[in-house]
RNA sequence: GCGGAUGUGGCGAAAUUGGCAGACGCGCCAGACUUAGGAUCUGGUGGGCAACCGUGGGGGUUCAAGUCCCUCCAUCCGCACCA
């Protein structure tokens, strides 16, 4: 039999026996595992795929082995940009591509032989998703928390199109090369920061990365500080600031290019230049315009603003190195201690003022350490918390300023310009304004026949039949929305739909919503960490707040995998040509070989380089189990025993594999049992207790290795009983088989008919160690003699600390090492390591 | 720039969280069985003849540092319209 072929076997008798099914009848043990659904942009799963959703579900045949109700469902993610561009390179349909591709990844995943309940499966492009999308979309809009603003785009001039960040490169249009605009536009948000605090103390309930949370908590960005408004002419200029300490420091203020106070401020002789730099800075990318190492560039508006305390005039520039979306868009400049204030205050010969000392009063500028205030009148002399504190209230008094915390946190831009995605269900009413679809009336159907080159005109506007239709209130003619969501909207929610799927009258069911969810463990990538896992938080809230969830947090268990890189130590890339294809080791070497190679060959949690070599490890590793059960497999207690009735190869529901004749032992087993067996127990034990714990925490290669080191075990043991214990070491066999079958699925169920069993293996439980095995009488520990390890001895396990400090001392080597010098010190870490400091 | 990580033998990686660095595996060396071996099995394998030296570099804390602190270097990932 090929691997192939012994694999097909066993994904048929999955099938046949529903291995995968969910038992809906038993939601005590349900285990709701959710694997990150598969964007099938691409037409195959390359490694990376593999070792995700391998891995993730060999933890699942773990958990299921350990006796949970697993729920495991997969899904896709199917609308898109990349679906759109290769629709338009290939003059296909993304409908067609798409059904195409997911049929391509279910059959992989099949092959793969991952326990997907499909009954559970969702495709967000299909009208029975999306719809739901949209119905959740309303929710959000009759709570207030989707508005429409004016916001930047990129625009290409030449294409007439909006673009994506990714088809903007190096500030061109990836496809024509013209430099891309920005263009205001109104646009669809949520309002995520409405939920910025609840998002931000959420993470301490929740059991995640600790450097997912950090990412996500500096992503929400909390900073307290103080707002400051500033006089200028008519206008008010709000400034925010953490360091309200260095006011007096203050030489300009910098307002944003795209701050809505610069037409109105700009003088008219400045009206050209100031125009110009808008038009400049609108070409950059954000991360170029924050950066401390880049030149920094401004130009003067002409205005002077009034400095709430001294009274002084100081001028207003713009600047790109603020940002208009972050605070409120406007900055102090304090060149004295800021980085980018100081650099730019040179290079416009603006005065710099020292407010803070850190060390010394000379020190060099510019200082942003906190230290005691300078130059600052009556603050003079107070730290800089103080000050912070003293002069906002000093500010408060005549309303020139008061305590806020900001985040950096947006609302989610949710409008895309594009084709494949699901419709926004509004109607632009010339009456009634904007107005809501009704439920009865969703899905808003994404229409098939549309042109959706990109000509300038979004391409829903193009079918008529779309755009055209009744306003819902005042029954006059009216027109659709034409921009579709972000497809981050459709996977806000999937864990969602899940337990709920087919029901075409609500997108999740509230009772079995509050027994599936919140999810038990979703595992995914770490490029996830800060967008999608927000959005799904806040959709989560956002949900509860409606009143449709009972629990705040969606993923209570959280695990990232690693990357999975070519050969070459290389991102897999079709440019480099090093992407390593899986279906190409399935047909000659059985997806186990694969699954056994990733799970073994690297840390779960970091990836790393393929190898091919690691092919012939799983493999050399199987065919060792091969012979334990082989040999093993027919040992029969006697032929009357209930193991042997249990072997009858015409009580199973599959054919066995051909083994040796039973080898029957007379009566009982052998009773040999000395130290060899007492020391094999011990390495069995050992091994599952270990093995437990690692899978537990997907530190899979750790555990993987404590079998082999009981194969090892076995092996010693061979070698050296004069008589072999075979109870005791078809235990073993059974236990290893058992033990390794989440990483080598396929092979298990062989093993395990071989070992005479007549149902699945995943039906088995997963070996528990026997603790009473795990107490050794003796315990190796290293003797040091200032820090310096001499020498190894067995103490008794329990021995008293003096005890091992007898047994060392008078140990020959110790003794030597002392030598005439006096023991001024003793430490003993229990069962570890004896320090004995001379003198 | 901001944020997050990583750096340990020839290679993939371990290290009970401050306690015998290199588990397990690959590769390599030697041996066994073989007509044969790129199969299998057994043993060895961080470096150095040795004293000793070894976890990216430098400093520090400690009886004890891969692990904690400071600093520097290198590489990778994310940065809001790719998902």
């Amino acid at each position: 039999m090929t691997p192939l072929e012994l694999e097909q076997k066993w994904q048929k008798y999955w099938k046949e026996n529903n291995i995968a099914a969910f038992d809906e009848t038993d939601l005590e043990h349900k285990y709701y595992l959710l694997q990150m659904f598969i964007y099938p942009s691409a037409a195959r799963m390359h490694m990376g795929h593999y070792f995700n959703y391998g891995l993730a579900d060999s933890y699942a045949r773990f958990k299921k082995m350990c006796g949970a109700n697993l729920f495991q469902p997969m899904g896709f993610d199917s609308f898109g940009l990349p679906s759109e561009n290769y629709a338009l390179k290939t003059n296909t349909h993304p409908q067609a591509n798409t059904a195409e591709n997911i049929k391509n990844i279910e059959a992989q995943y099949n092959s793969m032989g991952a326990l997907y309940d499909w009954n559970y499966k969702l495709t967000t492009s299909e009208p029975d998703y999306y719809k739901w999308t949209q119905w959740v979309f309303l929710e959000l809009f009759k709570a207030g928390l989707a508005y429409q603003k004016e916001a930047a785009v990129n625009f290409c001039p030449k294409c007439h199109t909006v673009l994506a960040n990714e088809q903007v490169v190096d500030g061109a249009c990836e496809r024509c090369e013209s430099a891309v605009e920005q263009k205001y536009m109104k646009q669809w948000f949520f309002k995520t920061t409405a939920y910025a605090e609840q998002l931000l103390n959420g993470l301490d309930t929740i059991d995640w990365p600790e450097n997912t949370k950090l990412l996500q908590r500096n992503w929400i960005g909390k900073s307290q500080g103080s707002a400051i408004w500033f006089k200028c002419g008519n206008e008010t200029i709000e400034v925010f600031t953490t360091r309200a300490d260095t006011l007096f420091g203050v030489s300009y203020i910098v307002l944003a290019p795209e701050h809505g106070l610069v037409p109105k401020i700009t003088i008219p002789a400045q009206k050209s230049a100031v125009n110009d730099y808008i038009k400049q800075a609108g070409l950059k990318k954000e991360i170029e315009r924050s950066s401390a190492t880049e030149e920094k560039t401004g130009v003067f508006t002409g205005a002077y603003a009034v400095h709430p305390l001294t009274q002084k005039e100081v001028p207003v520039w713009i600047a790109d190195y603020c940002i208009a979306s972050y605070g409120t868009g406007a900055v102090m400049g304090v060149p004295a201690h800021d980085e980018r204030d100081y650099k730019f205050a040179q290079k416009y010969k603006l005065p710099v003022n020292r407010v803070v000392v850190v060390n010394k009063p000379n020190e060099d500028l510019p200082t942003t350490e906190y230290g005691k205030l300078v130059n600052s009148r009556d603050f003079d002399g107070l730290t800089s918390d103080e000050a912070k504190l003293a002069i906002t209230t000093e500010l408060a008094k005549t309303g020139a300023g008061e305590l806020k915390t900001t985040y950096r946190l947006r609302d989610w831009s949710v409008s895309r310009q594009r084709y494949w995605g699901c419709p926004i269900p509004v109607i632009h009413c010339p009456h009634c304004g904007v107005v809501p679809v009704p439920e009865e009336q969703l899905p808003v159907k994404l229409p098939m026949d549309v042109d959706f080159k990109p000509d300038g005109t979004p391409p829903l506007a193009k079918s008529a039949d779309f755009v055209n239709c009744i306003c819902p209130k005042c029954n006059k003619p009216a027109k659709r929305e034409v921009e579709t969501l972000d497809t981050f909207v459709c996977s806000s929610w999937y864990f969602l739909r899940y337990p709920s799927v087919g029901r075409n009258d609500v997108p999740f069911d509230k009772e079995i919503t509050k027994r599936m969810l919140p999810v038990d463990i979703c595992i995914g990538g770490r490029e996830h960490a800060c967008m999608h896992l927000i959005f799904a938080r806040f959709m989560t809230m956002a949900l509860y707040d409606l009143g449709y969830l009972n629990f705040k947090e969606p993923f209570k268990r959280l695990v990232h995998q690693g990357m999975i890189l070519g050969p070459d130590g290389q991102k897999m890339s079709k440019r480099f040509g090093n992407v390593v294809n899986p279906d190409d080791y399935t047909s000659k070497y059985g997806s186990d070989a694969i699954r056994f190679a990733l799970a073994f060959g690297f840390n779960f949690t970091m990836g790393g380089p393929w190898s091919d070599t690691l092919i012939a490890v799983a493999q050399r590793f199987f065919d060792k189990i091969t012979k334990l059960c082989g040999k093993y497999g027919s040992v029969i207690a006697s032929p009357t025993s209930e193991a042997n009735k249990r072997s009858n190869p015409s009580a199973s529901s599959h054919t066995p594999s051909p083994t040796a004749p039973p080898l029957y032992l007379k009566g009982e087993f052998s009773v040999v049992y000395g130290k060899l067996e007492k020391d094999l127990e011990f390495t069995l034990n050992d091994s599952i207790k270990r093995a437990r714990d690692d899978i537990e925490v997907f530190s899979f290669n750790t555990a993987l290795a404590r079998y082999m080191e009981l194969i090892n075990a076995i092996g010693k043991y061979e070698k050296e009983a004069k008589e072999i214990n075979y109870k005791l070491v078809r235990q073993c066999v059974t236990s290893l088989v058992l033990g390794v079958a989440p990483f080598a699925p396929h092979h298990a169920e062989e093993w395990w008919s071989m070992l005479g069993n007549i149902t699945s293996i995943f039906k088995a439980s997963y070996p528990g160690a026997d603790y009473s095995k795990l107490v050794q009488d003796t315990v190796n520990i290293a003797i040091q003699v200032n820090s310096k390890i001499i020498v190894t001895i067995d103490v008794p396990t329990n021995a008293a600390e003096e005890e091992v400090f007898a047994l060392a001392e008078a140990t020959d080597k110790i003794k030597a090492a002392i030598s005439g010098r006096t023991i001024v010190k003793k430490i003993y870490v229990k069962g570890r390591i004896v320090n004995l400091i001379v003198k």
